[in-house]
RNA sequence: GGUCCGUUCGUCUAGGGGUUAGGACACUAGAUUUUCAUUCUAGCAACACGGGUUCGAUUCCCGUACGGACUACCA
């Protein structure tokens, strides 16, 4: 087998979409699996919808997932440069080349004519309304005008595209890695403009000419492209590269998660969760996208969640490091079908990635979360506040959040559980509890329980009942940590400090 | 409209001529946790439809339906 290079080759012309991502993720997957290269091209050929900003984003956000670049525009290698806009004389090249074998010709017409040519042959019935084989003796180009013509032409100045000569019927047959044989007749593919009259090459053109020159051993593409790469079959085999071919698969699409249609930032914002991997700032709007990254999504779990949406191991492990993914990947395993977007997938994900942390890691980011809101927190308190919080959070935003609890006393008590719990038992505990804990000097888990025990037995009140009106007392809310542990963690003067408060306020009704 | 691609629980999917059609997320219930979350157990829930081929089809073939992509001097 011929060394693996893959490459992922984005058009600079906003942030990557999340599904993109995907893309760069299977490729990267491929090459690691098979000890090859990487390579990232920039697809800047389309000058209009150039975006400044966006090669920078697509590189920071490859960044951030994990996936590494062997060759690029910023490191080079053996096939530089690795953007398209760079690359014009080596188009220019081939094109003539094409040109010269009668492969390809000079095309003249105006936007206006061609808009008149479909619209003429849309009334048609049966007719494609495209330049190809049936019409192209009937537009202005190199095949209908006289030499002498098209040399004027192009020596005035003219504006010209170059179009592929498609011939008219045959069957182009391409070996899709994961969709298998697909076979277009050529009647059906149209005569594609190769270079635009701008000078730059199209799509079609420059990705074949680089695939070629770079080496590519596999393209691995969004199932857009299943359509065109019968024409791009037979644009290597116009160049004589037939043999020198990569192998072709086109990925399943990212869906939608409620009704049909791909994936769209639209969707995505409706629905409330984030597109793109790292927040983006539309220059045109200047409006912010969110990311991944700052919405508090892990790469290791953005990667895990992406990487089964639409392959899979065949084994019943979900959990996958990248390492991990790169030795279990295999494209016979992609999946045909599209697949809906489902972020509590991801969200699952995240949590499981974010558990797996220690209570170190855990506790550095309860103290730089806390650190933005004015407080400080040592390193020691903020492993046990992370120690106790671990198992209920989803997001890093979640440890200071419910983490705050230990450091600002509540100024309000959830009114619900404040009229269900809050009544004469609950009182009268709290007020003995207090008491018994401004005596007692320092708090442990320990010495909490024992406190606590100790006057719902004198009162002869079940614990049970009032360990809501407690943690109500206590944080004002209904739900946190083990609320021993919380007790040990606030220390004694501020329990009874909470607890005197929340006599107070909450008085005895 | 045309061309191409697709269709297994709500979702991601495994499987594959004879299976109790498996797992995960979500959801529901129970247990544990003197709360909530966690954890554990259980439950709910799928082969789009119609014809073939076959002793037998969810699996193979052909249609139909539905969905998607493409149909630019965009990628």
């Amino acid at each position: 087998m011929r060394e693996v290079r893959v490459r992922f080759a984005p058009s600079p012309t906003g942030a990557l979409h999340i599904g993109g991502v995907r893309t760069a993720l299977y490729n990267y997957l491929l090459a690691r699996k098979h000890n090859g290269k990487m390579i990232l091209r920039i697809e800047d050929t389309d000058q209009n919808r150039y975006v400044p900003g966006a090669e920078e984003y697509i590189k920071d956000a490859l960044k951030w997932v994990g996936i590494e670049i062997d060759e690029g525009p910023d490191m080079g290698g053996p096939y530089t440069p690795y953007r398209q806009s760079e690359r014009k004389d080596i188009y220019a090249k081939y094109t003539q080349q094409l040109l010269n074998d009668g492969h390809a010709y000079y095309a003249f017409d105006t936007s206006e004519e061609l808009e008149a040519m479909r619209n003429r042959l849309k009334t048609q019935k049966g007719a494609n309304p495209q330049y190809d084989s049936a019409t192209r003796m009937e537009m202005k180009n190199s095949l209908t005008l006289a030499e002498d013509v098209v040399n004027e032409k192009i020596k005035n100045g003219e504006p010209y595209v170059i179009r592929l000569k498609v011939p008219a019927a045959e069957e182009v047959e391409l070996n899709d890695l994961i969709r298998g044989k697909v076979t277009v007749n050529t009647s059906q593919i149209d005569d594609k403009v190769l270079m635009k009259s701008d000078g730059m090459p199209t799509y079609h053109l420059a990705n074949v000419v680089d695939d070629y020159l770079m080496k590519i051993s596999h393209v691995i593409r969004g199932e857009e492209w299943l359509p065109s790469a019968p024409l791009h079959v037979l644009t290597y085999k116009f160049l004589g590269w037939e043999n020198e071919m990569p192998a072709f698969a086109h990925l399943p699409l990212l869906l939608k998660p409620d009704g049909k249609g791909k994936l769209s930032k639209r969707d995505a914002d409706q629905l409330g969760f984030p597109i793109f991997p790292l927040n983006w700032t539309d220059p045109k709007t200047n409006e912010l996208a969110e990311g991944f990254k700052e919405r508090g999504y892990l790469p290791e779990a953005l990667i895990n969640f992406l990487a089964f949406l639409g392959w899979n191991p065949g084994t019943e492990q979900e959990l996958f490091t990248l390492e991990e993914l790169a030795s279990a990947f295999e494209i016979e395993r992609i999946g045909k079908a599209g697949a809906k977007f489902d972020i509590q997938k991801a969200n699952w994900f995240n949590q499981q990635y974010l558990r797996a942390k220690t209570d170190e890691q855990l506790g550095q980011i309860l103290i730089a979360d806390l650190k933005k809101e004015g407080i400080d927190c040592e390193t020691g308190k903020a492993k046990a506040i992370a120690s106790a919080l671990r198992e209920r959070i989803t997001f890093p935003k979640d440890i200071a959040e419910l983490g705050k609890i230990f450091f600002i006393a509540p100024t309000s008590f959830d009114e619900k559980i404040a009229s269900k719990k809050w009544n004469q038992e609950a009182i009268t505990v709290m007020a003995a509890l207090r008491d018994e804990i401004k005596k007692s000097g320092s708090l442990t888990t320990e010495t909490a329980q024992t406190i606590l025990e100790k006057t719902t037995t004198q009162l002869s009140i079940p614990q049970g009942k009032i360990m809501q009106a407690l943690r109500l007392a206590l944080t004002g809310g209904a739900s946190g940590p083990d609320l021993m542990i919380a007790m040990a963690l606030l220390g004694g003067d501020e329990v009874s400090a909470r607890l005197t408060y929340a006599l107070e306020t909450l008085g005895e009704k």
